[in-house]
DNA sequence: CACAATTAGTTGATTTTGTCAACTAATTTA
DNA sequence: TAAATTAGTTGACAAAATCAACTAATTGTG
């Protein structure tokens, strides 16, 4: 990046800070119209949040003068919101804990706050408020913030392509590939072809692409389709390394066969490498057979093609 | 969008947005550790950005108190910071405007903003610290910030095709041509069977595909395909919504003729629908000529198949 | 056109918010 | 065991923000 590429990319953070101060409304010190000025609710939520936490906790958290702590909580618990439980090995410490009325403020608060959330994503379509919370994610993300992990919850899992799906499985594949296992163009290209071959035959009653996003963004995928005589292939299973470990890649399994014994197919394969080990593992888990392993030199690498076999057991 | 997935969107960004107050250290009353508020600077920031304001624009922008605001304007009068120019037509107000000194401050805060914002991208890689500034301009455009228009020097051209970079092609291909032309996927079917055609035959030497990036996010592309005998085909020239407006268009297209100069082709066509009137402009604005149109049904459309031929000036 | 109403900005009085330094008491270090 | 450190408290005070009463210019209205 040359100094003049990385001035505009930090100009353009700094505006994106003052809009987003504003969008905050952290000017107003009475947050939502409370009682409560900024700093006091910052407090409450320290001390809800890091529960078991002393005053020096929060002091050193919120950056705030021990003097001015003292007092907001003693007020605090002369208003019933927050209870202090001295500590055994430290008599001059005690931990710091939200009382029933403490939390019916946080989670007023939480109201007013989703109410301003509500009012800042007005006029956004569902797509829109998607995309924003991915690219909220994705700075919090980048920023090394804790909490980053998506949880699966926020994975949306639909079937049937839609605008751009096509070029996103293509795109994610190449760039997930090449960031793995170093394969070059030449994957994303045969990647292409298996798209460019399916597509002209896509028959959305026997096939079925499912593609699994978060907050908008492409977060896995995986397709059955359909090779007639009883037979289906399973194809472009992938889980993107962002959201790994939280169980997608069952839970797109779990589609992908439940898909199948609704189709009444016979028998599911599918061909990988004997790189994909953590995929292998759950074609295994899923019930699938390796009955094939040849060496082959594909995509600039020295690899095993492994073709394996699942037999569906036959509902009567 | 489910009652429960918009509350988990919500809470997602409630936790976005006290990770940003906190990441912005908002807290701190004292900007940077000068002499100046928060809220001082805020005023001063308005009075510069809003030139020809008057206090009354200020205190509507940020929701102040009438006398403190009074009050700060004298102050910062006092210093030397600000200047006050009485309104010809209304002797109750003034027009407002930084001294040098008072720009002079502005500037070195910026400084001091720009050290903050390094320190949070510290660690990142160059691309990451585009995908920051990606995702900020997305949430920044998508909550309707006034300046979110990108600019010309922020986005990148560069040519050679990178992990993502063929998916990406498609995907961009399909949804703008979906969202404004409501083509179907069959046009995405179509430009995934082009890049498939055009791949195993990739010369780098004598084809060339450029993407235009905006902080990591593709803003645009064109491509010039050799034919042999010193003809070519231009491809894939698309400048996504967002970025049109800024001279993209033209700086992409610049780029390919330079390029189809030195590589001294003959003949460059290209083929389009009469749907495409913004691209034409600039097709003919480069010397194309249309040379023919044809009725067809592409993409569950009724259009006029269209094409374009351009003879390159033979340098000597 | 005159007079009431409104608007832009100012000023005094006051409250809220935050800071600093001196202090106590418990705990740790030398 | 004494000195140093740490957690938290308190008093004095400064800075930041609010409220209400005010002036002067401008606008609206009968």
């Amino acid at each position: 990046m040359t100094p003049e590429q990385e001035a505009a990319m930090i100009a353009n953070i700094r505006q994106f800070n003052r809009f987003y101060t504003m969008q905050l409304g952290l000017l107003q010190q009475h947050v939502f119209d409370s009682e409560y000025s900024l700093t006091e609710m910052r407090v409450i939520y320290e001390v809800h949040f890091n529960h078991q936490t002393t005053a020096t906790g929060i002091r050193e958290a919120l950056n705030i003068d021990a003097g001015y702590l003292s007092r907001l909580l003693r007020n605090f618990e002369k208003k019933g919101l927050v209870i202090k439980h001295p500590l055994p090995e430290d008599g001059r410490s005690s931990y710091l804990q939200l009382t029933a009325r403490g939390r019916k403020l946080m989670a007023q608060m939480n109201e007013r706050s989703d109410v301003q959330i509500r009012q800042m994503l007005e006029g956004l379509t569902a797509q829109q408020r998607r995309q924003v919370g991915n690219a909220m994610n994705r700075v919090r993300g980048l920023l090394k913030a804790p909490g980053g992990q998506p949880r699966l919850e926020d994975v949306e899992i639909r079937h049937g392509l839609q605008p751009g799906d096509v070029g996103d499985i293509i795109r994610v594949h190449g760039q997930v590939y090449a960031e793995e296992y170093q394969y070059d163009l030449r994957f994303e290209q045969y990647v292409t072809e298996t798209l460019h071959e399916f597509l002209p035959t896509y028959n959305p009653a026997k096939d079925r692409v499912w593609l699994a996003t978060c907050f908008g963004e492409l977060a896995g995928m995986i397709a059955i389709i359909h090779k007639g005589r009883g037979r289906a292939q399973l194809r472009w299973f992938l889980i993107r390394p962002a959201f790994r470990g939280i169980g997608l890649g069952k839970a797109l399994m779990q589609e992908a066969m439940a898909f199948c014994r609704t189709q009444r197919f016979r028998e599911v394969y599918l061909l990988t490498t004997n790189q994909q080990q953590t995929a292998a593992g759950l074609y295994v888990k899923a019930g699938f057979v390796k009955t094939a392993s040849t060496p082959q030199h594909l995509w600039g690498q020295d690899v095993y093609e492994e073709r394996y076999e699942l037999k569906m057991p036959t509902g009567n």
